[in-house]
DNA sequence: CAATTCGTGATTGAAAACAATCATCAGTTT
DNA sequence: AAACTGATGATTGTTTTCAATCACGAATTG
């Protein structure tokens, strides 16, 4: 199936022109014809990444241009969206929240758009969440951003977060087994450990699917994470080995209702 | 001038609409014709806060909702964007630029999007502008993010800032006399030294209104500062005295051509 | 007070995009 | 092998939007 290769070209083409493409100029971009696209962007419309207008799209991903907010396939999505839910309601108001990248931390801190916090983040589309937010204190960490997340990662990063000190760091990751938790990229990973070096409590999102997965390298063991919330995706395997752990388990219902955190 | 007063709300409608808002919907909400709609959109377009397609608009301010880039007076934002592109030939691909926050370095930034550029800045609508680029790195200085302006402040900050080394640093400034140049904050003032001090060149960019103007605090005198570019409204007496001091003077021509450089 | 300028609203013919339909073709199933 | 399914490209008539133009009124200017 090659549609959803070019659909996402589509995407990427129209995130390259800054936001807009006309329908002609895709035609001709990915060599097949108006009706074609015309039909791609049906579906990039139905799935909430693209906004069609008379002549073209425009995209519509939350986060302005990185690429790593297009493909919200509606499912994980979902789960996400329901992991945030969870997670914000172990957010007190006068918080010091420090705000890893990814997706996950993303939905997170747009539902925290308007609490009374403090804000420390690395990541560029979080941080303008809250940029222009008179209710909470903004400090972004610096560094070098890596192009496709968004995030400020390298050794001045690492180095500030070394001086900063928070009541809750939200990390995502890449993969957890029984032995800890995994990241792919090792600049991330050494931003990580200081963001959790930071911390007086860990609370790492996760959907289910990231269970049972290695990455390139470890980030932590159990005993760094407090917190774990993930999807109602999750195994009663993993829950009951999460039990031994001294580790606290938020799951996530993915429905509608909400919502028995303890 | 009501005219000025309603572009704006079709701004503020584009934004609440989510990025986006068609002709007739704006017509309706403002209770004017599609015409005057149209050749609002025009304006808008032209100075670059909004971009047209067939059937409506869609919001293209990189800055997503930083309330200070919004309202762009046209006869200032004709003299910064003349700054702009006359700096912009002071740039050379592969350089190392220290971007400021202001809205005449942020239109600076904007024309030089595309071009292969080590980027640094605590500007986060600057870094925005970037982030997505592959053609240029980011680097991106951490610290306390004033919500106005969108600029990352304070000792983290300054600390970053002196750590690094760039080939240019691109300033604004909200005063200019035959002293030096000021600005009327002290924060941002000591970020801005730090940046002058990092910089082999220092380049102030700003209007002709600003000469003659002290404000809270001195930033730094002539001898810092190696170039000036400013718009063709600066008076003979100015040009002339400036001709005493060590730097170099940048005239942008406001109205069409371009651009005697030297 | 007359003239001018500027912003606005309405109209019009031209151009563009839309949705719907049909034909073709490849891969799969019966 | 024949039939079916799904994706694609081309075509059609209809609808929408566009740019240009004209006319009206208010505010400014001489």
């Amino acid at each position: 199936m090659q549609a959803d290769e070019r659909r996402h070209r589509v995407l990427e083409f129209v995130r390259m022109s800054g936001g807009f493409a006309s329908l002609p100029q895709l035609a001709k971009e990915l060599g097949v014809s108006e009706s074609t696209i015309r039909r791609d962007l049906d579906v990039l419309e139905e799935s909430g990444v693209a906004r069609r207008t008379h002549g073209g799209v425009f995209y519509a991903g939350g986060a302005p241009q990185l690429p790593a907010f297009e493909l919200r396939e509606p499912e994980q999505w979902a789960k996400k969206h329901a992991i945030a839910q969870a997670a914000a309601q172990l957010i007190h108001d006068g918080d010091t929240i420090f705000f890893d990248g990814g997706s996950t931390t993303y939905e997170l801190a747009r539902l925290l758009v308007g609490r009374p916090l403090q804000v420390v983040t690395n990541s560029l589309p979080v941080a303008n969440l809250f940029a222009a937010n008179a209710y909470a204190d903004l400090n972004l960490v610096g560094g070098y951003v890596y192009p496709r997340t968004g995030v400020a990662l390298g050794p001045h990063a690492v180095e500030m977060i070394g001086r900063l000190n928070v009541r809750r760091s939200i990390l995502s990751t890449a993969g957890i087994t029984e032995r800890g938790f995994y990241n792919s990229n090792l600049l991330l990973i050494e931003a990580e450990q200081a963001m959790i070096d930071a911390a007086d409590e860990v609370i790492v999102v996760a959907d289910s699917t990231k269970f049972g997965c290695q990455s390139l390298a470890q980030l932590c063991g159990w005993d760094a994470v407090q917190t774990v919330v993930v999807d109602d995706g999750l195994s009663d395997e993993w829950r009951e080995r999460i039990e031994s752990f001294d580790t606290q388990l938020v799951v996530a219902p993915t429905n509608s209702e909400f919502s028995n955190a303890s």
